[in-house]
DNA sequence: CCGAGTTGTTTCCACTGTCTACATTCTGCT
DNA sequence: AGCAGAATGTAGACAGTGGAAACAACTCGG
C-alpha cells in the first residue's frame, strides 16, 4: 500500500466497494457513477477501464449482491441439518438479506435504468437461486405430481419467498400495502411440505 | 376539442396518457418528465401545475397502474362465481397484468427515483390489495390457525402471487433465474386451499 | 371591464453519463 | 537497460435530465 499512487492498483473492487457504501448510506438514487469514482478518490471516467460505463458497474454491484445473498441462504446450514432446518434456514437468510440491505435487494430484482445483461450476474443470480432449487428437490408438496413437479415446487418455493421478501423488504410500503399491519415471521407462513428424506 | 388553446383544457389526464404510452413503448428508462410532456405537446415545465414534479407524475401513474391492476383481478369475477373460481381468476388476472404491462408492473413495485408517497397512490394500492385480502377472508388453510390465520393466509396468498408475477414478468431475466425453463401455469402451482364456504 | 388567479413558456442552473484527447505509469521484448 | 505499446487515470466538452424563477397568455368573478 504505497503512500499515492497513479494508478490505484485495485481500482475495481475500490469501485464496487464504494457503491455498495453508497447504496446503503443514501441507497439507489444516490448511486451516481461521478459520485462513486469521487468516494474511491478517483476521475469521473476512470470507472470506464474497468466497467461497461454505470449499467456495468451496477451489474457487478448487482452481482456481489448475489454472492452475498447466496451467503444468506446458506448460513446456518451444516451438513447435519435436516431437509427442514435447511428450508427454513435458507427462507429465513432470503428475507433477512431483503430486509437488511433493502438497497442492493432493490437493485439486484429492479429493472433499474434498463436491463442490467451481464454473464457473471447470470450467473451469480443463478447459483443463489441453486441453493432454493436444491432444498425443493427434495420435498414432497402434496399438490405436485407429474412429470415437472419438482419445477413446480421449486417455482412455488421461489416465488413465495421472493414475494415474502419484497413485501417484508420495503416495510413502510409493505405495511402500507397491507393495511398498516406488520407481516408475520416467514416460517409461520410457510406452506406445509413434506420431505422424501 | 377546439383546434388551438394556450390552455390545454385537460393537460393532466393528457400526461398521464402519454406518460402511460412512453411506458408501453419504450419503458421505464424512457419514462422522462421532458419526454412525457413533448409528447402531450407542452413544454416540460407545464406538468409543474398538475404534479409535483417527476415523482408526482410517476406516482399518479402507479396510482392509475394500480386501477388497472384492481381490474385485472376482478375480470371474470361473477357475484356467482365459487371461492376456488374467485380466487384462480384474482390470481391469473394478477399474472395477466404483469405479463401484459410489464413496464407499469415494474414502476408499481419497484423503488424507482425514490419512494413515491403519494395518497392517492397508496389508496388505489391498497384497493387492489383488498382484492385478494377479501378473497383471503374466506380460505380456510391447513398450517393457518391461531387469531392472526386471516392475516397469514392474506400474506402467503399475496406473497405467492406477486412472487410469481414477479418471476413470469421479466421473462428473460425470470427464465436466466430459473434455468432457462418457463414457469408452469400459476394455477398449477398454486397451494392446497380448503374454503369456509 | 378589470384585476387576480390559473396555466403554459422561456430561460437558466446544477447535475448526470458518455465521449475524445491527453498524461502518466506499467509491462514485456530486444 | 531501454524503449515501444498497452493499461490506467485525467481533463474537458457535450447532450441530456429535473428543477426553479421570471414572464406571458388565458380565464373568471367582482
Amino acid at each position: 500500500m504505497k503512500a499515492r499512487k497513479y494508478h490505484h492498483g485495485d481500482l475495481k473492487n475500490a469501485l464496487l466497494r464504494a457503491g455498495i457504501d453508497i447504496l446503503e448510506e443514501e441507497g439507489l438514487p444516490g448511486l451516481s457513477l461521478r459520485a462513486i469514482a469521487a468516494k474511491a478518490g478517483v476521475s469521473h471516467a476512470a470507472p470506464r477501464n474497468h466497467f461497461d460505463g454505470l449499467n456495468g458497474l451496477l451489474a457487478a454491484i448487482a452481482a456481489e449482491g448475489y454472492r452475498r445473498h447466496k451467503a444468506y441462504m446458506q448460513e446456518g446450514i451444516t451438513p447435519e441439518s435436516s431437509r427442514p432446518e435447511q428450508l427454513a434456514a435458507a427462507m429465513h437468510g432470503y428475507v433477512r438479506f431483503a430486509r437488511e440491505n433493502p438497497a442492493l435487494f432493490a437493485l439486484m430484482f429492479s429493472p433499474v435504468r434498463g436491463t442490467l445483461r451481464d454473464p457473471d450476474l447470470t450467473a451469480a443470480a443463478r447459483e443463489s437461486y441453486a441453493v432454493l432449487k436444491g432444498i425443493a428437490e427434495r420435498i414432497d408438496w402434496d399438490k405436485a405430481s407429474g412429470p415437472d413437479a419438482a419445477l413446480r415446487t421449486e417455482m412455488m418455493l421461489w416465488s413465495f419467498v421472493h414475494g415474502y421478501a419484497h413485501l417484508y423488504a420495503s416495510q413502510e410500503a409493505g405495511t402500507a400495502r397491507c393495511g398498516g399491519i406488520a407481516p408475520p415471521d416467514v416460517a409461520t407462513v410457510i406452506p406445509g411440505f413434506s420431505y422424501i428424506d
